[in-house]
DNA sequence: GTCTTGTTTCAAAGCGCTTTGAATAACTCA
DNA sequence: TGAGTTATTCAAAGCGCTTTGAAACAAGAC
């Protein structure tokens, strides 16, 4: 059942028909609730390839693979997009996927997706802190928005979490607890939000005229292992820590075995604060003891990218999105004053 | 740069400049290598949208979301998505990602997408026991592939891996060692490959005229968790297993948690086989001792099952592909005989 | 009754590709 | 040389939708 069947069973042109359905003023109330029956009843779904065709827009959005695999990354990865994919059903888009391998082809493949116009707009993830992807899609005239932000002379779009403030905040609860020594338990720098978190922890120490004490800033992969390690070490230390902020919970689990192994309590001799991305698993709140935390939920960030990405499409014109989410900062029992 | 301004640059038809650039045989090497050399130098490249409309294929792969989520599940599923974007990428297809939500609206989800075409063929995953999918999809006449298998009278196209020789393998390693009393920690039943897992176990006691004990065939979620409680349980008992089989390196984690937690060395008191799905993390290789497993790489079967798919688009009139993959038994240090 | 204005509908022209059926050019072989 | 092949190329007809510009009609203004 297609369009020109459907106008001639109902005795109206493709245009009123078409115009009825996609509702377009110039279509009386009556015709178009009869026309909307006849398709129900008939069951007639436009073709998605005539009117990518016609429209010159494919109703899609695309993601690319992240070219860097670990297991945290992927279950983040894979929080925000299904946050894209739901939120893109609603709005009547698709989303696929790319996959870039090596630095060679990544470039490639954006020049492909562009050029064959299989995508409206692109969506990138985990930006690096110089990240060649916003001006080469720029060049390319392909719309797109970041989760995150990145630096160089480009302008974008972009949705990110407030790290700095997040940090900051965390770090400010603990000197005010009275904590001095405190972990910075950060991920790899090369991302632009691990400079933001380190950035917003070292101003919450200015405030009390804290130096960051040598060795307590750490820049690891985000995985329980890195944390039990560091933790280890930094407790062996003559002068340990008593506080640890950790960039996911992940490292957190680790800080906490390493307590465990050094004989400290988190939540009375130690205290632990991390972001909570709101995976499914890990949850900060089963944590023992439940576990103070920045959060800020990916899956939502997901889903509203999708939102300002469409809104970017519908309305080419207007300035382009930059949200910055605040992050609340959940005060559980892993964060006493120290002992 | 469109077909019609390249073929007029050229000074040729339509025709023919589709049909050099498509490989067709009516073309002569000379103008082919004319047509090639000047689509690459004005950077052509076919619009996706004019060829769907006029093929009616979409070149389009689809995927559902998986609607249970959780850790493993989720990593299972980025790593098997991962390797189908791979293999669907050389072959020139795109996979687009559907999200069902409830079990009402999964029907819709797939109904809407047969019906406005956007996919040429679904692939799915994790296949219940009785799974409605495959029939809807077939009365929809919708091509598709499960990664898995399921049953019920519907034919379908699938590749599986032979979850029951792998654990059929696996114990009898377990039995000819000497060992007697195994726990077969499985995941939950309502998917066919824990079914598959079970029975493989139960024909290798049955070699041995071995009946399996009571309490010792434990289905539940694949996490460390489940695991930790399930053989903490397990080595409770007055007479506890000497061995461990488990659907997931997951588990074995827990496992292996339970037995220092009771005093027993994994590879000299007891013995753990896991199955390892090749995922990034955790690795077998590292678990201490190194895990012996059952191996097979889900990531892999992504890269087949869209080669199956395509080739299934390709001849539609082929017989249904259906691959069960053979799964190594990889002999690692965690598996001794009986103390 | 004519002229405007506004509402509703329509015919037809794309969108950029593939593919059918026909035409032309280039070779055979008697 | 001319009929019969074969190898190339082409014009044109879709694919199913959106959208432009025009037409038809009704209603109100003078």
């Amino acid at each position: 059942m297609n369009l020109r069947e459907l106008s001639s069973l109902l005795g109206l042109s493709q245009t009123t028909v078409s115009r009825a359905l996609n509702g377009f003023p110039e279509v009386s109330e009556e015709t178009r609730l009869r026309v909307k029956a006849a398709a129900d009843l008939h069951g007639y779904r436009p073709s998605a390839a005539a009117r990518r065709l016609a429209t010159g827009q494919s109703g899609t959005l695309g993601m690319i693979f992240p070219a860097e695999r670990n297991m945290l990354g992927d279950l983040l990865f894979i929080e925000f997009l299904g946050g894209c994919v739901e939120r893109a059903a609603d709005l009547g888009y698709d989303v696929t996927l790319a996959m870039a391998r090596g630095q060679q082809s990544e470039e490639a493949i954006y020049r492909r997706t562009v050029r064959s116009a299989r995508v409206d707009a692109m969506i990138l993830s985990s930006p690096l802190i110089e990240d060649p992807r916003p001006k080469l899609l720029a060049d390319l005239k392909m719309p797109f928005i970041v989760h995150g932000r990145t630096r160089g002379p480009t302008p974008f779009a972009f949705l990110d979490i407030d790290n700095e403030g997040a940090f900051h905040a965390a770090t400010k609860l603990l000197t005010d607890l009275g904590h001095g020594r405190i972990a910075l338990l950060n991920c790899e720098t090369r991302y632009n939000f691990a400079t933001d978190r380190e950035r917003g922890y070292r101003s919450a120490l200015e405030l009390r005229a804290i130096r960051p004490l040598e060795g307590f800033i750490c820049e690891d992969p985000m995985n329980e292992e890195s944390g039990q390690r560091r933790a280890d070490d930094l407790l062996s230390m003559a002068s340990p820590p008593t506080a640890f902020l950790c960039s996911s919970i992940a490292q957190a689990i680790g800080v906490r075995r390493a307590c465990l192994r050094h004989g400290r309590r988190i939540g009375i001799d130690i205290a632990v604060i991390a972001h909570d991305d709101r995976l499914l698993a890990p949850r900060a709140e089963l944590f023992d003891p439940p576990l103070t935390t920045t959060q800020s939920s990916i899956g939502d960030a997901g889903r509203r990218i999708v939102e300002l990405a469409v809104a970017m499409l519908r309305q080419p014109d207007a300035p382009l999105p930059a949200e910055v989410w605040p992050v609340d900062l959940v005060v559980r029992g892993s964060s006493p004053a120290p002992a």
